[in-house]
DNA sequence: AATGAATGAGCCTTCATTCAT
DNA sequence: CATGAATGAAGGCTCATTCAT
C-alpha cells in the first residue's frame, strides 16, 4: 500500500530497545498521530489528511510526525495495518468456538463475527479501501484473505460439506459477505441492528453451500452439523 | 457530485446552417476529453489525471477543457456518469428476456449480465470508486441501485418466490454480487473467464432464495433455518 | 551540476520536454528569471537563491519558473551555461588576431582577453565555482578547458616554442592564470585596473615558456616571438 | 565565516582542579565532532553534513554538539580553522631550510611544500571553499595569505632578486600556484604524483622572477637564481 | 473559441535548534 | 552534562484555474 519509499537515512527507531520513559512518551505521540490520521480520514477523506492537518489534530508538530513515520504514505500504511489488525482481532475472537459447532450454527456465528469486525471502523475502512491502488496488493486485502481462509477452513473442517474447490468457495463467500457489509455500513448503517441482516447473510452462505456441496444430498444435513 | 451545470447544447437546430458542424466539433471535443480522462485514469490512476495531462492526451488545450467542463471535478463527474450509463446499458440489454424465464434460468442470465456489465471497464470502475468523495452519495451507487432494483423486480415478478422483503433481499444480493465482482476484477481477473464463477454466483443467489423465499417447497430446509 | 533529482511521481514531463521559450513573451520571462537568479547569487550567495526569492525578483510566480526550468538545479545549471558562454564569447573575440602575432606579443593580449573574460561577472563566477560539487565535471570547467585549449594551440602554432607536452603546459598555465584572476577579482578587485597585473601575468606565462620550451636556448627568443 | 560567536571555551585552566579530567573528555568529544564533520563533508558534501548526521557519526547526541559549538556554522568554522592550521603547519615545516638556500633551490622546495600542504585533505579543502559565504573574508584565505607572505619573504630574503613590488609578486605567485593545485587536486588528482608538476610549478615561479626581478641583469639571471 | 503562459495556495519534507528529562 | 524528542520555519515543487492574446 505504500508506493513511494525513499530510504532516507539510517535512522531506525523501530525496535523496542529505546529507553523506557522516552518510549512511553513516544508511544503516546505515535498513538496520537495515528488516531488523528484515522479521524481525519474518516471524517473528511484522504485529501484532507495532509501532514499539517494530522499534526495539528494530534497536537504535535509536523516534525514529530516524521520522527515516527518516514512519509505520509508510510503513516497511512501503518494506520491501515493497525486497522486490519483490529478487525482481524475481533474476528479471531469468534473463531475458537466455531470449530465445535455444526455448520448451520457456525455460519451464523461467523456472520455475527464478521459484522462485528466490520463495525470496528466502517468509515475508515471505506476510505482505506479507496486508497487502495489498482495493482498493489493492499493491506486491506489481508483481512479479506483472512476471512476467506477462515471460511475455507470452516468448510473443510466440517465433514458434512463436500466441495470441489473449497478455497474458491470460501473466497467468493468472503467477498460476497464483505461486499454486503461494506456497502451496508456505508449506505444503510441502520440495517446493522436488524437481525434480519445476519440471517440473510447466513442464508446466503448456507444457501450456496447447499447448492454446491454435498449438503444438497439428503435432507438431514442438520444432524451432521 | 457536480455543482455547475451550464446547458451547453441548449441551442436547437432550428436551422441546419454552419451551427451543426460546430456542435459536432464540440461534441467530438467533449468526447475526446472524456476518453482521454478515462484512459489516464485507467492506466495511471487518479494522481496522473491532471488537467494538463488530460488536455494533452485529448489533443486540446487546458483552456478548452474548461470550456466544456466547469472544473476537474465536474469532468470526472461526467465521466462517472458516462461510465455508469455504459454499465447500465449493458445490464439493461439482458433484462427483456429475463421476465419470461423461470427463476432458475433467469438468475444465471442475470449473473452473466452483471458480469458483462462489470467488464465494461473494470479499471476505470475501480478508480472512479476511489475518487468518490466520502460524503457524497456516489454516482456509482446508482449502478448498484439499478442492479438491486432489477433483482428485486425479478424476484417480485416471478411467482415462484415468496419473500417477506424482496427489496431487502434484492439489495443484499446486488451488494453481494457486486462485492464479488469488483474484488474479482481487481484481484483475480483471470477468474472472469471461468464459467465456474457464473455458476457460483447463480448458486449464491438461488441458494439464498431457496432458503428465504420458497422455503415452503423445500424438503426440510425449514428445519435448518 | 544538478545533483539531486528525486523523481516525484509519474508526471511524464521530466525535464526533457519543458517548454522551450519560443515566443517573445516567454523569452522575456526566461531572461528575467535568469537575471534574477544571477543577481541573487552574486549578492547573497547560493542559499539565498530560493525559488521564491528568484521568482519575486524576476517579477513572476514560482509556477512560471517551473514552466521553463525543471528544477532549481536546472535553472542554476542554465545560468552557469549562459555565464560560461558569455565568458567564452569575450575570450573568443580576442583570438583571431592572436595567431598572426609573435608569442611575446600574443601572450599579453591573451592575458588581456582572459582578464576581460573574467570580468564578465566575477561574483557570479565565484558563486558558481562554489556550487561545483567535488566529483562532477562542472560546466565552469568548460571555460578553463577552453582557455587551456587556446593556450595550447597558441603554443603549438608558434613555431619558436618547442615543448615536450604542450597540453600539460597549456592546462597548467590556464589554471594558474585563472587562479590569479579569480582570487584577484574576489579579493583585490582594485588591482584589475593596474596594468602591472597584465604584465605580471604575461611574464608568468612567458617566464614558464622560457624555462620550458626551446626558448631557453639562445637569448634572442624575442625575434622569433 | 560564522555569525554567532559565543565564547565557549573561554574559560582557561586557571586552576588545575577536577576540571581537568572533564576537560580531557570534552576535548575528546570536540575532536570526535570535528572529525565526524570532516569525514561527512569529504565523503558526502555539505548537504549531508546535518547536525544529526554529524552527531551520529561522532557518537554523541545533537545536544552535545551544541554543548561545544554554538551553532552548525560555528562548528564548520572551527573545522575550517583546524584545516587551515594543519595546512599551515605542513607548509611551515618546510620553511626553516628555505632561507639558507639559493632561490633556484628554494623555490622547488617551496613548491614541494605547497603541494604537500594541499594534500592534507583536498576534498575537505574543496568543500570548505564551497561553504565560504560570499561576503566574509574566508578563513581559507588565511592560508593563501600565509603562502603569499612566505613567498614574499623568500623573495625579499634572497639578495639575488630585485623586485619592484615583492608583495604583489608573492601574492600573485601564491594565487597562481594555489589555482593550479586546487584545480589539479579536484580534476586531475593523478597528476599529483607526477614530478613534472613540481618542476612545472617551480619553473612557473622562477620564470616570472626571471622576467621581473633580475631582468635588469641581462640573460644571465640563471646563475644568480 | 482556442490557446497556453501565468498564478499562487498549498503540499510534503527537512533540519537547525531548543529543552524537559 | 547528556540525551533525543519536539519544534516549526522554510524550501522545492505541483497543479487547478484564470485570462490576455
Amino acid at each position: 500500500m505504500s508506493p513511494h519509499n525513499r530510504a532516507h537515512n539510517a535512522g531506525e527507531e523501530r525496535s523496542s530497545d529505546r529507553r523506557k520513559p522516552v518510549q512511553a512518551r513516544s508511544k503516546a505521540t505515535v498513538e496520537a498521530i495515528l488516531t488523528a490520521t484515522a479521524q481525519i480520514l474518516e471524517r473528511s477523506g484522504p485529501e484532507a489528511a495532509t501532514t499539517k492537518a494530522i499534526a495539528a489534530r494530534a497536537g504535535v508538530s509536523v516534525g514529530s510526525l516524521y520522527q515516527y513515520f518516514g512519509s505520509r504514505d508510510e503513516l497511512i500504511d501503518a494506520l491501515a495495518h493497525r486497522h486490519v489488525d483490529a478487525m482481524r482481532k475481533v474476528l479471531s475472537e469468534a473463531l475458537a468456538e466455531l470449530i465445535s459447532l455444526p455448520l448451520e450454527a457456525a455460519i451464523p456465528r461467523l456472520m455475527t463475527a464478521l459484522i462485528a469486525s466490520h463495525r470496528v471502523n466502517p468509515r475508515l475502512d471505506h476510505v482505506l479501501h479507496q486508497l487502495t491502488p489498482i495493482s498493489d496488493t493492499a493491506i486491506l486485502d489481508d483481512f479479506q484473505d483472512f476471512a476467506a481462509t477462515i471460511t475455507t477452513t470452516a468448510l473443510r473442517t466440517h465433514p458434512d460439506t463436500d466441495l470441489d474447490d473449497p478455497e474458491l468457495v470460501g473466497s467468493i463467500l468472503a467477498q460476497a459477505v464483505s461486499g454486503v457489509l461494506r456497502t451496508t455500513l456505508r449506505r444503510f448503517p441502520e440495517r446493522l441492528g436488524d437481525p434480519a441482516l445476519e440471517r440473510l447473510l447466513a442464508d446466503l452462505v448456507l444457501g450456496l453451500l447447499g447448492r454446491q456441496g454435498s449438503a444438497t444430498r439428503g435432507a438431514g444435513s442438520t444432524t451432521a452439523l
